[in-house]
DNA sequence: ACATGATCATCC
DNA sequence: GGATGATCATGT
């Protein structure tokens, strides 16, 4: 088995690969792609999500929006223990601290990346070396209903703080099942926001993150 | 610096 | 033990 070199042409395809390697562990997967193991993630912490992206066929990269433009799809690997509840938070993508004109939650570019996720579940207890944690079956989802209602009223209300010049206050402790938590190399990284007063402020970047309450909502969904 | 992939490590 | 705030690697 080796990973294949073009991306999915279509959403069963791309099921159908993640199919392949369900079961199989992480280090057979990093040997057929001749790929080396790191000792630990301390320092490779995105190494499990690229050697998935790797075996599905997602364009490498760091490119904006999709893994899969072509299929509207979006890649999120999830650690998870026994009982699959994540070990993690999720993150979605960058909280845009100056805020664009017109922008909705429909537009917005977290409903963009969430409306169609395939996720794959990962071992990811500590206690298993990082070779032996296996891949889990892997699984589309969409938002229902009433999950997307959550996460617009997490993201409007987010959003609103940001406009209103108060990311200062915003705290990893707000949001249901979306929130935003610092997302930078280190503390010494800034970037541009407004306070109150309509001033140009310096702050760190922020990312959304979805909080494991909520995915492991969305995982017992699926495995019961 | 921004954006991708996330997990780490400390605090409660 | 779990969540929050901080951090690591890489490419553009």
């Amino acid at each position: 088995m080796q990973p294949p070199e073009t991306a999915p042409s279509s959403p069963q395809e791309l099921l159908d690969r993640s199919y392949q390697i369900a079961g199989v562990t992480l280090g057979e997967l990093a040997a057929m792609a001749q790929l080396a193991i790191p000792a630990n993630l301390q320092r490779h912490k995105g190494w499990p999500g690229m050697l998935i992206e790797k075996w599905l066929g997602a364009t490498a990269g760091s490119k904006p929006q999709q893994d899969f433009p072509e299929l509207g799809v979006e890649l999120k690997t999830i650690p998870i223990d026994q009982q699959f509840n994540p070990l993690e938070t999720t993150y979605v993508c960058y909280a845009p601290l100056l805020s664009k004109p017109g922008i909705t939650w429909q537009t917005s570019n977290v409903r963009n990346k969430l409306q169609q996720v395939l996720w794959v579940p990962l071992e990811g207890d500590r206690s298993i070396p990082l070779a032996d944690r296996r891949v889990a079956t892997a699984f589309f989802w969409q938002p229902n209903e009433q999950e997307d209602a959550i996460l617009q009223r997490d993201w409007e209300e987010l959003t609103e703080m940001i406009v209103l010049g108060d990311v200062e206050k915003i705290t990893a402790r707000l949001g249901q099942a979306l929130h935003i938590r610092p997302k930078a190399a280190s503390g010494n990284v800034l970037t541009d926001a407004m306070n109150a007063d309509g001033e140009r402020i310096r702050t760190r970047p922020r990312g959304f993150y979805l909080r494991t309450s909520f995915t492991g909502a969305v995982l017992h969904r699926h495995f019961g």
